[in-house]
DNA sequence: GGTACATATAGACGTTTGTCAATATGGATG
DNA sequence: CATCCATATTGACAAACGTCTATATGTACC
């Protein structure tokens, strides 16, 4: 509701412990069922479904359904994004 | 209970508009008076203070004393401590 | 349609965060 | 030492956040 900027919604999604938890979840395993993320850490369905959903709306994640789970996967966007935000910081650029 | 993950402390301290702020100016002009902060976002001194408190704890920047100042500059760690979050999340390397 | 399962939403609640005014600290200089 | 200037700390407060329980929504299968 406050902050528009994007880039301070990207990292504010990124800067919490369970949410970093999933994203790195993600890297490791393109393709999670919502239900998997459970695994983790010790918080209820409807947090991690909270959490999912803020990444969802910073662009971080994206969501699939396939039957009856819902299937998150990283954004395509979310890699440039990071890289952006890098080069703006520190003359990052993105290699892989 | 606070997180004690120095990756969340690092994204969390720039998951701010205020402090992101800051940082672009230390990127653009290296070594930054406390006093030239103001002139970015319109908060008061304490608030500046403290957001400088802030990323000086998550080891964004480091400070010095110049005489009456105090002098703000990137920690030289960051760069470093930036795209090791990033390859552990989307394949980046630093390149400069 | 009815039931079971997976996920999302709503509402509540304690904690953390960002902000300010007031005050303290500390160096420089007369 | 006294005073000014720059910065930090304290204390208070509202807003935002993370979490839960309870409930709703939606999909598959009988």
């Amino acid at each position: 509701m406050k902050s528009i900027d994007p880039d301070v919604q990207l990292l504010s999604a990124l800067a919490d412990p369970v949410r970093l938890s999933f994203v790195r979840q993600l890297v490791e395993n393109e393709g999670v069922c919502a239900c998997d993320f459970s695994e983790c850490c010790t918080v209820s369905q409807p947090t991690i479904s909270h959490h999912l959903k803020v990444l969802r709306d910073a662009g971080v994640v994206i969501s699939e359904r396939q039957g009856t789970n819902i299937v998150y996967s990283l954004s395509p966007e979310f890699s440039h994004r990071w890289s952006a935000i890098g080069a703006s910081l520190a003359g990052l650029v993105q290699v892989a």
